[in-house]
DNA sequence: GTGGTCTAGACCACA
DNA sequence: GTGGTCTAGACCACA
């Protein structure tokens, strides 16, 4: 079960937010299809923003094609975004828990990791890609997609 | 220099993209003490926003105690977010480089990448911190600050 | 200048009123690219409707991509549905006044001739396509593409 | 027989599709006085819709006087809404069975048709019943009757 | 009970 | 001034 929580000090619309939270629960693998995302009711009872907000986000992410609402019976997951290397024991994972613990103990904080690895992405988007790679693969290499807004 | 990039689609308030967008600029130390930022005519120039909405994040930022606007010479940098260890040679950093790269090889996108990165943070935060700590530091464990909104 | 008309008793939602009738606008070249739709003010002003349900409609058909909201401008048509053989002057709309005319005289209401046209769609598209066609043209005669409900 | 079909995505409650194509098929002479209207059942089985669903469309009907339900029956058709000159064989029918083909041929769509219709019944509403008329006939002009939202 | 529409109204973002 | 978010609350549609 997902469970959306709304910063109200980030500047960003609480439907923004449960819509990424949506999405980053599908990249995880921790929403599948076929699942039932909660009810307006209860995010209402969870997080305390209005019933209309969340059925804003959940129309959004209809419009997606990731969940379909279906009238009196819930809205479901119709499509995933899991990704085969993102799962829970994959070495990248440990790897990275392990990254993030030395960051955190070096006394940087979230924001600063978080900001690490934009700049991270950013570089290997630009002109990492080649310096990194040794045998070619399928990834596009001209279209990074697009972009969730991570940080700005 | 900053630039700013400004993503219309992403829903996030384009004056939240700027302080954003310069609070990452100086936890890299991009920005640094002194240093000017862009004027409101540069910034409507590279991202085709109102003044008026560069002004408003100038002047979070102000209130945030970062920057301090100077009539008629500019805006300048009042505090540093600089932490060591995020240094551009770090080897914080180059692990990450090398981190990211594997990732975004094995066919993870961006918004992949950026929910692993959050999920360990969370771990980190909510139970990892001890089965990663081997010895103590200065970091307060309860209060992880004012929260960015990565992925909401 | 559209004006939409909301026919609260239709049981249609009046934001599909609107979407319909903007799209329909948009098929008869009434609103063409760059044309502004009426602010949600001036749509408030003339059908009593309220703003969050014109909003709602606009943001529809934002979706849809046949229009762009800028705010503090306004919402601007990005996309035409026009069709050459629609045109106000074209011999198939003169045929089709008189045949209007026709059936209207001979006592049939305008739910009659719709529920006429619907029925003579509906054979076209099922068997009478053949019969009527004599040389072939660029028509896909397999998909008669998202039919709107125009009489359920 | 009448076989309902709902469009899920119209936006309109399926209840008003039943309804409304209920009273197409009465206006065609496809229903008339004494036939029964399609079990709840039999609408279930054939569209996937909830039995309430389609007790409250032939409640409407039945409340417009065109139905009535006997219980253990059925419901059936109590009032025809068929226009003499809306016969399968009329002129009218073969004259639009013809534009139609011709409209659909020069690369109209189903949509496009219906906007046009839509305009010309307008217009013949508003200005052209008088240049059409040779000779006066029974109709009430100043009544255009209930109109159903054809395009709203 | 669950989703969906609509309203009135406050307040914000942007030009 | 124009669009956009959010709330509270009424009421409807559907299962």
């Amino acid at each position: 079960m997902v469970d959306y929580r709304i910063d109200r000090r980030s500047g960003i619309p609480a439907y923004v937010q449960i819509v990424r939270q949506t999405e980053r629960a599908l990249r995880m693998g921790v929403l599948r299809v076929g699942d039932r995302l909660p009810t307006a009711r209860e995010v209402v009872a969870a997080t305390a923003i209005n019933p209309n907000t969340v059925f804003r986000a959940y129309r959004d992410l209809e419009q997606a094609g990731l969940v379909r609402s279906r009238r009196g019976l819930g809205t479901f997951v119709t499509r995933s975004l899991a990704r085969p290397g993102a799962e829970d024991d994959s070495p990248l994972r440990a790897d990275l828990a392990d990254w993030v613990a030395r960051a955190r103990s070096a006394g940087l904080e979230r924001d600063d990791v978080l900001a690490l690895v934009a700049v991270a992405l950013d570089a290997y988007e630009t002109h990492g890609r080649e310096r990194h790679e040794h045998e070619p693969h399928a990834q596009d290499p001209g279209d990074p997609g697009r972009r969730q807004e991570d940080d700005a």
